[in-house]
DNA sequence: TGAATATGCTAACTATAGTATGTAGCAAGC
DNA sequence: GCTTGCTACATACTATAGTTAGCATATTCA
């Protein structure tokens, strides 16, 4: 339902938002699903969903588990594209 | 007290260490306190010691203010020294 | 067409990040 | 001595990150 978004907290910060993006593109990149990433990073599969859709502010730690799980390094993943 | 660290909940994460340590460093090279870093990057002075010492898994949004307090960017604060 | 796979989204909960106040210690300078 | 600036550290509180389950929609493919 709802055609495309759901509004309501509609005030996405453009670091999460960039974040986010870049953790999709090299997931798909890396032929992965949010669930096999999820695996590789434990964490949650809705929480890898949550992060790509810039719903949260993820704190440091999350940052390097999923850095590791897309073997990139946290620099490249934090980088300006 | 206490002779070096209050020990207790004694499990800092290598890269929340890192990450501290660099905030310092940066902030002496600049000559700026904790507090005024903290109103530089609208953060709470105590928090910017927490963030120092490692006591808190900051969140990317964070990391950004002080990165801008700091004027550098992010990368440059989380890049392997 | 219908099962399987992938993702979006809600809602509820628990853990902890982030805010704030107050105390204490140390150094330098008067 | 005392003041002033800076930082560590102990709480305590509140906001939100992080976990989980459930159901919806879309696409692919046998």
């Amino acid at each position: 339902m709802h055609t495309i978004n759901s509004f309501a907290k509609m005030s996405k910060k453009k670091i999460l938002i960039d974040f986010g993006s870049k953790v999709r593109a090299l997931r798909n990149e890396k032929g992965l699903s949010q669930e096999e990433l999820s695996f590789k990073a434990d964490l949650h599969r809705t929480y890898i969903g949550m992060i790509e859709r810039a719903e949260k502010n993820i704190t440091l730690i999350n940052i390097e588990k999923i850095a590791n799980a897309l073997e990139v390094s946290i620099t490249e993943l934090l980088k300006e594209k």
